[in-house]
DNA sequence: AAACGCCATGCATACGTATTCAATGAATAT
DNA sequence: ATATTCATTGAATACGTATGCATGGCGTTT
């Protein structure tokens, strides 16, 4: 390659183009090889030289570019995170959930050194030929909610095409790639656990808790663990469907509370539809907790400005975060990768007490 | 350059490498140049050419290599979204704000066929050459809150730099580069006089208006300008100073309302200020809105699920992401671009009624 | 019929780096 | 003194694309 030192007669002071290595080879009187080695401390390099390359790297303000050496190098150090909505969400919001979880994955990204793309993906685009192949990023984070079943196949297709991915979400057995995921089951137990342990006996679950739903179907189980645990049986009448999001909270209750006598507490599959529950409650005049008890999950930030403030179940997503970026990049650096559950936390705030 | 077809003998289905601009280019009968002009839809390419290898491109599966593609551009595509937390914040949480505007970046980005960087900043670094010169992204949104005296001599550096870069924020008279911010002076009118127009007649101010939280003071500067209009004299005694934290809030109503008598509105600087405000009166037994009328500003999700539920005024979110994306792409291509406020929409909840 | 212009294409090159291979000198072993 | 290793460096090259320039063919004008 022809650098601007190569032809001899060129005047330093008058370049316009952007500054690059052959320009700090020049100026610390070495190759551009020994350049490129010294800036990514490579040992190949005498330390003197390596330190001085240096210094006058940083006193001419010199960045490696991206683009070149990812070209070179065959890799991107960067890690894309697509996300996909619930689709009977509002199209102009997040779900709330997502966004905390954004901020870590950042955060975890940063630290590694990773550089973090966001999009918004639909299900029919081809991910792996549109990050990886086409070398945008090294991996990818799927974070996805719901129906996992309508994607089943693309998981399949991103592992036949060796795609480094790792997803946010409930483990399904046979689900090709690794999950990082929150114990749901562990965490219905708890919550569940927790009202029959303050002397609630008549407890009702809202949530979707078909095939379509794992997350909440777990949820669902492990409400029933507990119940089976305490000798309480389960009523049929007391478990409800729901879609995860307000008004169907509200619906759900309006109907159990008609439809039955004396139930005290309810365990919802999310504070989306807990909130729901409560503001109807409140409308219809029973009081929360003292008549009825509420447990969520998810632990959003609204939780804890309800009136009464929400008890949940939250998952940590600074921890899920974390994981997600570590075991991404393990895959990427080609070891082996586990799939992990991660213990949620149970929040006791005033609606359950 | 060598391509894998001018070694004429290299037989096809050996290739183990990834498939690039030659092979579609040996396959349409066609020259690299061509293929490459094809596939970015040049004019200057027969339609029919154009269409089979567009045809052939989709059939063999392949993607541009961004690398490549921006190395030999000196583009990105690529927007950097740099955000600066509030340092008062717990170092875990996210301002929702923010989070809401990170979403429709994310979406306006993607509209206009960039990719979105997404990374948490620190005062100390230098983003232009970490992100403009080293060829990561083309232009950067900055997206910081509050205190912007402290990086004042940091945006001179950029536009020295001559960096593209969009601010939201308020725009400061004489801060270099361009700014998308609310127009905060009318928003603080319009709450305190909605207030007046209910009746309301000893309006209090929670908020930091000094100097170095311009957004706050703009606030308070239209609360004084409502106030101005219906002929109430600003009383001093009703302003009081608070960071944007609840607990500064209820601290602050706390101190207004054993200071005070007569006072039957709140006008608040946020959100999280109004909120810490409502569940301090509630806790001393003062009704709301009967007594004290609250309306804040930002309309966090928290707003709306608060008891009572929060009257606010709202940043276009939506409209900010796309302004700053647009005008940053704008800047990118040479343009000229200017700041630009935005409206603000007061929303009535029943805190004010 | 000659001159000209336009359309479509191909050739050659440069973007800026990381890395392989070879070369140098010094130090050590024989 | 010669052979061998090691430490350090430089020369050359390839990564995959976009684009300036040149070319060839064909239609239009004079």
């Amino acid at each position: 390659m022809l650098s601007s030192y190569s032809h001899a007669e060129v005047i330093p002071f008058m370049k316009d183009t952007r500054i690059n290595s052959f320009d700090i080879a020049h100026r610390a009187g070495v190759s551009q090889s020994t350049v490129s080695r010294a800036l990514r401390n490579s040992p190949l390099v005498n330390k003197e030289t390596r330190e001085k390359v240096q210094a006058i790297a940083r006193e001419l303000n010199y960045t490696v570019d991206k683009n070149a050496a990812n070209l070179r190098s065959q890799t991107t150090h960067t890690i894309a995170l697509l996300l996909f909505e619930d689709p009977t969400a509002d199209d102009s919001l997040i779900n709330p959930f997502f966004l905390s979880m954004l901020g870590s994955v950042t955060r975890a990204a940063a630290e590694r050194g990773y550089d973090l793309l966001v999009s918004f993906q639909q299900l029919d685009q081809d991910w792996h030929n549109e990050y990886e192949v086409a070398h945008r990023a090294d991996g990818m984070i799927l974070l996805g909610y719901g129906d996992y079943t309508t994607y089943a196949d693309k998981l399949q297709q991103l592992a036949e095409a060796k795609a480094h991915f790792v997803i946010w979400g409930p483990m399904m057995s046979g689900q090709p790639g690794h999950s990082i995921g929150c114990d749901n089951r562990l965490g219905g137990y708890e919550a569940c656990k927790h009202l029959i342990a303050s002397g609630r006996k008549r407890i009702a679950f809202i949530g979707d808790h078909s095939d379509s739903a794992p997350e909440f179907l777990l949820r669902y189980q492990g409400y029933c663990d507990a119940l089976r645990e305490a000798g309480i049986e389960l009523d049929n009448n007391l478990v409800t469907n729901a879609a995860n999001l307000e008004s169907a909270g509200a619906d759900a209750i309006k109907n159990l509370v008609s439809n039955n006598e004396g139930i005290d507490a309810v365990f919802t599959a999310s504070d989306l539809i807990a909130i729901g529950a409560i503001k109807e409650l409140q409308h219809q005049n029973i009081a929360v907790p003292e008549q009825i008890a509420i447990i969520g999950f998810d632990d959003i930030p609204a939780a804890s400005y309800m009136h009464p403030p929400l008890s949940t179940v939250r998952q940590d997503t600074q921890l899920a975060g974390k994981l997600l970026v570590h075991k991404l990049i393990q895959s990427i650096e080609g070891e082996q990768v586990d799939s992990e559950l991660i213990k949620p936390n149970l929040i006791v705030r005033a609606s359950c007490l």
